[in-house]
RNA sequence: AGGCGCGUGGCUCAGUGGUAGAGCGCUUCCUUGACACGGAAGAGGUCGGUGGUUCAAUUCCACCCGCGCCUACCA
């Protein structure tokens, strides 16, 4: 059944903004993206990142999460029936101190809570008084209050975008539902013995004043200079070591030269008298020295690195903690058993200088004291710092979202064990396809060179809670080696409000009693479970069992070792599964030169204006111009084409659909051998589809759209689709420019949802008996099929194209526009060529505006080129 | 330092063992009956460098240079 539409009953331009309000909310109306539960057939299960809702909004978000869409698009038209859910991730330090900025307050434990707080965002003159110290109940609510709000101002940029997420499988990751399993993951863990806590050098964030795991971990080049230290030796002597950080001095517990070293050989076995403090110290070899390093002797310290710790646990040393958890010098007694001293006063005398000082001061401070002969090892004799510092750059450890180098520090934290499992990991992550490949290697790379469990505790208040609490002793001291779990029935629980299992409300942290662990799980604890929470896995076992491990994970490259790795060891350790099939790894949007968009370099695009500028379609089309795992410079002018793009499928659809015939099938050669080369299309643009190659896809479908489509095939029929005398040529005609468009349309349908829907609208929705576009089938080969067959395929359609092109060319050197008629018109083409367009030649004329026999066979030309020899321009027609 | 990726017209990016592609920008031209939020034609590149394999290399291999990222590097 062939359309006609009146086109002159649509508007002249595509108004993207109307259409996305109009068809945004008949999708939602009508539940367009639901998940069907009961749906029997092929599912196609996604694991939606979930922003983290910071606030802001840029075009990176946009970037990669239309990439998504265009998949789940896809995947739904080829009769899926696509999960595809949208979370928030919520909670978590971005979250913390985001609302501290905001609201200009901070969490206080011990504060009181006041009941019904609400505070305004704080303007300039709340900003000037001191922060407002407010309980942890109340800024767990300000955060849950401030995230509220930014989810909306995503969601509403998802919805205008066009993201065909099953709004009903919204979840957030500090819902109920999710600290339940985040909580349950962690007691299920915990029966597998995969968890365990302990007291140990963690890396430390002394301003967020929370244990921070290594894959939060980045080196930051920083300035630092090499002290060097004059070192007494027991029984006379001494030598020079070279450290950054002489403010550690007084956590010094040992000497270390490499085992070879000739120059420092004879020390191992003897102690050594440390400057300023005089402790003595061991002296012992270790092949981790580097011999070329400062003066290839160095000492120990509680902790200045991570080889510290090494040789801390290797040797046996003794525990110095000076650096406090607040990234200040803590009180020590030297002449106690921890800090023994040859001359405990003069040591106290010095330290005095540098107790509660922070680090920086501290060293400043140490380093005026080093210049003092008085302070040598020996009590007297040359200054401890020898010359002056040299200035060097080196790689220091920061917490990614920290400003100040981290500290190890001793503490108790709660850790998975993942060290001893890191082959079934990796090997994991070989069962996974990743796209592109390469990424592969990231997580690899990021495996093999894990040093550290998994540390899951922070000293923070927003996220879920661990689900312990601890007997406390008859001194009131916790006994954290009998933790109590809560019941698993209980969750979700807060330990810090709900009652440990067996105790009353009034044992609370009364000796004898009990105390609840105040401690919350890193984020990626929950985040790493969104597969789980999506399919709702413990509370809905046969769903999570029809829905996991899912089919596709997008993400970006940069939270490979966090949001990936986690998430694999996460399936890995609970059910010995992969938790999806496919990783699809999106680029960076980079600013147009070339830098990565941050806030700190004030170079982020936001994507509102974009979008009211050029229209959601257009915005997607940049999207999805790139290609899967590969940064993109962000540049207007692709949104610009996208536009354009969008501007022709609206008229090339008016068009196609005003013509009007009787009826017909398609018989002629040109519109057979147009749709053949459609045909090619659709299955090329579907195999890149499959493999997630939308980009590629988007290549071949638009330029087919464009250069065979509406260039050319449409001009060469133009005539014939209006013919009086040619009946069955006009239907052919019409006919084929019908397929032809219902084709094209579907295949944009995942790209430009909105220009396509409207088009559709126009009259397949009616024909085709699918009201949207978006639950209409993907074109497939059986609707090509009861195409009459003819010889060469699409190869008369190229000859056709070429010919055009040559009339084009001759018209425009003849200084002529393409719809001059012609007076006179004769064109050569090889023997094969003249016979192949035979049957084309009609239409061919027509389009050229010439009239009668313009083509002749001469041996000699190669086939498919042409050579006009002669071409006169008909006199200019007025105007009618 | 190791690994991965990238280097193609002024710009943004495709692509390929056999004559180099698109869009933008640029030049010239056009309000033709879907479309000026359009259209036609044209100029513009020794495909980062050097070797090698091959009848043939921009494509495969080796080395080098430049850029980016990941990992390591706090004495």
């Amino acid at each position: 059944m062939s359309i006609s539409i009146d086109p002159s009953t649509l508007s002249t331009h595509f108004d993207s903004k109307l259409a996305e309000d109009k068809w945004g909310r008949a999708w939602t109306d009508t539940d367009l993206h639901r998940f069907d539960e009961g749906g029997e057939g092929a599912r196609y299960v996604i694991d939606t990142p979930p922003p983290t809702v910071s606030g802001s909004l840029h075009v990176g978000h946009v970037f990669s999460y239309t990439q998504t869409d265009v998949l789940a698009r896809f995947q739904r038209m080829c009769g899926r029936n696509v999960f595809y859910p949208m979370g928030w991730d919520d909670n978590g330090l971005p979250t913390e101190r985001r609302v501290q900025n905001y609201f200009h307050v901070r969490c206080e434990p011990g504060v009181p809570y006041e009941s019904g707080l609400s505070l305004p965002m704080a303007d300039k003159a709340v900003r000037k008084e001191p922060v407002r110290r407010v309980s942890r109940a109340n800024f767990i609510e300000l955060c849950l209050a401030l995230t509220a709000e930014d989810e909306k101002a995503f969601k509403g940029l998802w919805q205008r975008l066009g993201l065909s997420v099953d709004w009903s499988l919204e979840y957030s990751t500090i819902s109920p539902d999710s600290r339940r399993l985040a909580q349950w993951s962690f007691l299920d863990l915990h029966r597998r013995g995969h968890v365990y806590q302990v007291e140990a050098p963690t890396l430390w964030d002394v301003d967020f004043r929370t244990a921070v795991a290594q894959a939060e971990v980045e080196d930051r080049p920083k300035k630092g200079a090499f002290h060097n230290l004059r070192f007494g030796v027991e029984g006379g002597g001494g030598f020079v070591i070279a450290t950054t950080r002489p403010e550690l001095l007084a956590a010094c517990v040992a000497v270390a030269a490499h085992p070879d070293d000739e120059r420092y050989k004879e020390l191992f076995g003897r102690r050594a008298i440390t400057p300023l403090f005089r402790v003595p110290v061991p002296i012992f070899p270790s092949p981790l020295v580097d011999r070329e390093k400062g003066t290839g002797i160095l000492m120990v310290c509680t902790f200045g690195d991570a080889t510290d710790v090494q040789w801390w646990r290797e040797e046996g040393l003794p525990l110095r903690q000076v650096v406090g958890r607040d990234g200040r010098l803590a009180p020590a007694e030297f002449g106690s058993e921890a800090f023994p001293s040859l001359d405990a006063e003069a040591a106290n005398r010095y330290y005095q200088g540098l107790a509660g000082r922070t680090v920086r001061e501290a060293q400043r401070a140490i380093v005026e004291m080093l210049r003092d002969p008085a302070g040598a090892a020996a009590g007297h004799g040359e200054p401890p710092l020898a010359g002056e510092p040299e200035a060097i750059e080196h790689p220091v450890k920061f917490y990614e979202k920290g400003d100040r180098p981290l500290e190890f520090v001793s503490t108790r934290q709660w850790f998975v064990r993942l060290l001893d499992r890191k082959q079934e990991l990796i090997d994991a992550g070989e069962r996974v396809r990743w796209h592109p490949d390469f990424m592969r290697m990231r997580f690899r790379n990021w495996t093999e060179n894990l040093q550290l469990d998994w540390c899951i505790s922070r000293q923070r208040y927003f996220g879920v809670p661990f689900p312990v609490w601890y007997p406390l002793l008859e001194d009131g001291a916790p006994d954290h080696s009998r933790p109590i779990l809560a019941d698993e029935r209980s969750l979700p629980v807060d330990p810090l409000t709900d009652v440990a299992p067996g105790y009353g409300e009034s044992q609370r942290d009364q000796p004898g009693g009990f105390t609840g662990e105040p401690d919350i799980f890193d984020t990626w604890f929950t985040s790493s479970l969104t597969p789980q929470i999506a399919t709702g896995w413990v509370g809905a076992p046969e769903r999570h069992k029809r829905l996991f491990p899912m089919d596709l994970r997008p993400q970006s490259h940069e939270i490979i070792r966090t949001w990936a790795f986690y998430t694999i060891a996460k399936a890995w350790l609970h059910e010995e599964t992969i938790p999806w099939r496919h990783v699809a790894i999106s680029g960076w949007v980079l600013d147009p030169d070339r830098k990565k968009m941050s806030k700190s370099k004030g170079n982020v695009v936001t994507p509102m204006h974009l979008l009211d500028e050029y229209g959601a379609d257009a915005v997607r089309y940049w999207s999805l111009s790139a290609r899967l795992g590969t940064d993109t410079a962000f540049d207007e002018k692709v949104l610009k084409v996208g536009r354009r793009l969008v501007t022709k499928v609206f008229n090339a659809s008016k068009f196609v659909l005003a013509q009007s015939a009787p009826d017909g099938p398609v018989v002629r050669v040109l519109d057979v051998s147009f749709l053949a080369r459609l045909q090619e299309t659709v299955e090329r643009a579907t195999t890149l589809l499959e493999e997630l190659d939308y980009a590629g896809a988007l290549d071949a479908i638009e330029r087919f759209f464009w250069s065979g489509f509406t260039d050319t095939y449409v001009e060469m029929v133009k005539s014939r689709a209006r013919s009086e005398t040619d009946a069955e040529g006009r239907a052919s005609a019409v006919a084929a420019l019908q397929l032809g468009l219902k084709v094209v349309l579907r295949l944009l349908a995942p790209y430009l949802p909105y220009v396509t829907e409207e088009a559709w609208s126009w009259g397949f929705a009616r024909t085709q008996n699918a009201p949207s576009i978006h639950r209409a089938a993907w074109p497939s080969s059986e609707e090509f099929a009861r195409l009459p067959s003819i010889d060469g395929g699409g190869a008369a359609f190229d000859a056709s194209c070429a010919f055009l092109e040559a009339v084009r060319r001759g018209k425009s050197g003849a200084g002529a526009t393409v719809g001059r008629h012609l007076a006179r018109l004769r064109i050569a083409a090889s023997p094969a060529t003249t016979r192949l367009l035979e049957p084309c030649l009609v239409d061919l004329v027509a389009a050229a505006r010439a009239e009668g026999e313009v083509l002749e066979a001469r041996e000699g030309l190669e086939d498919g080129s042409f050579e006009i020899i002669d071409l006169e321009l008909a006199e200019p027609r007025p105007r009618s």
